[in-house]
DNA sequence: ATACCGACCTGTCAGC
DNA sequence: TGCTGACAGGTCGGTA
């Protein structure tokens, strides 16, 4: 479900209600998909730790730990949410819901809940700082976003989409940074300018910051840490508006399958 | 190494 | 009402 903006706003939301907090119990589910590391592992290691912090690094949440006493090193835990997966603050009077795989009860009597239905999300612990399969998008330099795309014969909507190259770009804000940018999605990453490339730099800098400013975009379930969604799907240009007349010219948007993956694009303005 | 494709799961919605 | 098929924000592993 969930791309940078969407990840960013529930570990800002999460980290805001709970850093601080003593894990008391930590429960997880029996179905082996969503666990990298053995439930059982994960349990014994994260039981009477503290929460010390929340944070984003590409589309994965990161949880930095402290130990409980006798254990100490670096320890974090990991949480991806898939397509699906939810990361819920609730108290123990709310009904957990269906799909729930994990569960922390913590010292400030609330719960921490993991709710993923297509199980497509991990869980995992990490004993080494985290830092993701590819390059930061909000913080990495303009020579550094031209040089990711040199000698690359894929489409640059691949390119954008493989975690590898740039992590945390997805689908929604692949297509809505190549209309701003005025980059048909199916353009070879390694053909591009420069000056396009910095344009495209640019211009998914300014759609995730802005996503984030509005809460992440909610196109059918996702939401945040208090199960509100939130508000950028307004703000979509093409994602979702095959058909639909281009907002900037009026020629209908094209919905199209690349990289198996729908794609929205003006044939007008992005060329 | 790079690029492409299907598989992995469940839920929802449109169409018949 | 109920069935079927298409589709969904993501990644991974196999193959060329």
């Amino acid at each position: 479900m969930p791309e940078l903006p969407e990840v960013e706003t529930v570990a800002n939301g999460v980290h805001e209600r709970i850093h601080g907090s003593r894990v008391e119990q930590a429960w997880f589910g029996s179905k082996p998909e969503p666990f990298k590391t053995p439930p059982a592992e994960m349990a014994a290691a994260i039981t009477g730790a503290t929460i010390d912090r929340v944070h984003r690094v590409g589309k994965h949440i990161v949880f930095d730990l402290t130990p409980a006493p006798p254990a100490s090193g670096s320890l974090q835990w990991i949480v991806h949410l898939g397509m699906t997966g939810r990361l819920l603050v609730s108290t123990p009077d709310t009904p957990v819901p269906a799909h729930t795989h994990a569960l922390l009860t913590l010292d400030s009597g609330r719960e921490l809940r993991f709710v993923d239905a297509r199980r497509f999300g991990r869980l995992a612990l990490q004993r080494t700082a985290f830092t993701g399969p590819g390059a930061e998008p909000l913080t990495i330099s303009a020579d550094d976003f031209v040089a990711l795309f040199r000698g690359r014969k894929l489409a640059i909507k691949s390119a954008l989409l493989n975690q590898r190259l740039l992590h945390g770009v997805g689908n929604i804000y692949a297509d809505e940074s190549l209309f701003r940018a005025g980059i048909r999605p199916t353009h070879i990453a390694g053909r591009l300018s420069r000056p396009r490339l910095q344009r495209l730099h640019t211009e998914l800098r300014a759609v995730l910051r802005n996503a984030i400013a509005l809460g992440g975009s909610s196109v059918s379930d996702y939401v945040d840490a208090d199960g509100v969604r939130g508000f950028f799907q307004l703000e979509h240009r093409v994602y979702q508006r095959g058909g639909q007349p281009c907002l900037v010219c009026g020629t209908a948007i094209r919905r199209t399958v690349l990289g198996g993956r729908s794609t929205h694009w003006c044939p007008r303005c992005q060329s």
